[in-house]
DNA sequence: TCTGGGGTCCTAGGACCC
DNA sequence: TCTGGGGTCCTAGGACCC
């Protein structure tokens, strides 16, 4: 029997999407086992959303994306845990994971912090199931971290059986919906069960527009006609479609696409009138975009800066901006950044306005070794000079990687205690798992 | 007093060139 | 003096993802 099931799968592509349950509450479960049947909350920066929840707190009514400040009585009342965002932690234990993971396939595409697609093509029936609840096992037993598996011929199905999967405590973590392939009314069943939202792909304009044609399940969206998907929600809204009806076009990105963009950015803990804080922060952000660019290997030819006032306090007048310059060369020298990042903030910082946010973004990424040479770059002088401003990044990033953020930095970054801007983040937990000193706190 | 941050892709329209 | 079409590149806006 499961012999015939391989030879059925042979040639054609299963998809195995792993998926991290509720991974930032697990993250900080796992050093804090004390919490293990209680309710978890992870807010977002600044402590200003919920952005993950345990199966408690998710019962508790605590919605994704909810405002801490408005849930914070019931979260007390409830005596649930609640954690500021800590992504040195939740960076760390997601390689853990995705390292485990790639023992099992060599074909695996990381697809977010906490989700990975894996090909497990000539698997099939009882073989595959064994290999997806080996992986899960493994994953928990070395990392302490619950997956779900979501199994199907395309990389769309496969998302759909992972959310079935979490909805249905009786998969045991694993849900395989390469079984049902050749079942029409199975198939039919099972899409009937999800509303059309919650499909890859379709977001709540697109979901709006849906409804109003009378469509509200993954199984009308797979039945929708071509043209009137592809006029409505573009190629990307005809490929979710026919991945629904089991026809791939969304390949395996084992490879991740080249960066195009460095966006920092923060909300301020609370609201900026002064531009002195307002250049203390965008000089903050552009150090950190900065220090990606080295650590990839990456020069940005264009520099942008923004502003934005708090759209929710309608009562503020309300100011929102952006700007962007294209240098002479590209670099990832910071002061030069800096620099530049200062005059466009001038530009279109305007007095007389309460700021909820800046940030800054970088553009037109290029490789920093083997790229084309400019004409500047020859002019007398200049290799010594950029020999020179690599060496200072090289020894202030190293420092910095060595002792902390923040050990060497500049002085237009603002100078630590005064930092007025400084975004809240009251209830971190330790770095357990990158810093020495915070893991003593275990003890 | 309080509502995140960082990305990608697609399309339409305008500028420009031949 | 008047008139054409097609290709490419860029940008802004809208949609999506986690």
């Amino acid at each position: 029997m499961a012999l015939i099931a391989s030879l059925k799968n042979a040639g054609s592509p299963v998809f195995a999407l792993v998926d991290c349950n509720n991974f930032y509450c697990s993250c900080e479960r796992v050093f804090r086992p004390d919490l293990a049947r209680r309710p978890v909350v992870v807010l977002s920066n600044n402590d200003g959303c919920v952005i993950a929840r345990s199966a408690e707190a998710k019962a508790l009514g605590i919605a994704m994306g909810a405002p801490y400040f408005k849930f914070r009585s019931r979260l007390e009342r409830s005596g649930t845990a609640v954690f500021s965002s800590n992504y040195a932690l939740y960076g760390d234990m997601s390689s853990r994971v995705m390292s485990v993971l790639s023992s099992y396939t060599p074909d695996m595409e990381i697809y977010s912090i906490d989700e990975a697609f894996l090909r497990l093509d000539g698997l099939a029936g009882r073989r595959l199931d064994a290999h997806a609840q080996a992986m899960r096992r493994q994953v928990r037993q070395w990392t302490g971290i619950p997956v779900s598996v979501g199994i199907g011929i395309t990389k769309t199905l496969a998302k759909v059986a992972s959310r079935v999967c979490k909805a249905t405590p009786a998969c045991d973590g694993v849900f395989d919906m390469t079984r049902y392939r050749d079942s029409a009314p199975a198939m039919d069943r099972i899409l009937d069960s999800v509303p059309v939202e919650d499909v890859w792909g379709v977001g709540r304009r697109h979901a709006a527009r849906l409804a109003a044609r009378g469509v509200f399940s993954a199984r009308q969206l797979r039945d929708l006609p071509d043209d009137w998907v592809r006029r409505h929600m573009t190629v990307t809204g005809l490929h979710t479609v026919l991945e629904l009806r089991g026809i791939p076009c969304l390949e395996l990105e084992a490879a991740p696409a080249p960066r195009r963009t460095i966006v920092s950015s923060r909300s301020f803990g609370h609201p900026v009138e002064e531009r002195s804080d307002a250049h203390e922060a965008v000089a903050d952000y552009m150090t950190r975009a900065a220090a990606k660019l080295r650590r990839e290997s990456l020069l940005a030819q264009s520099v942008g800066v923004f502003v934005r006032t708090n759209a929710f306090r309608q009562e503020d007048s309300q100011y929102a901006n952006f700007v962007t310059d294209t240098l002479e060369r590209p670099t990832d020298y910071t002061p030069h950044l800096l620099r530049r990042a200062a005059a466009l903030l001038d530009r279109i910082y305007r007095e007389g306005f309460r700021y909820k946010k800046v940030g800054v973004m970088l553009s037109g990424l290029e490789p920093k070794f083997g790229r084309q040479g400019n004409l500047l770059d020859c002019l007398p002088g200049e290799a010594e000079k950029d020999k020179a401003r690599d060496a200072l990044m090289q020894v202030s990033d190293a420092l910095n990687a060595r002792y902390g953020r923040g050990t060497v930095r500049y002085a237009a970054g603002g100078a630590g205690e005064e930092r007025r801007w400084h975004m809240r983040q009251a209830f971190r937990s330790p770095r357990y798992t990158t810093t020495w000193e915070e893991l003593a706190v275990v003890g």
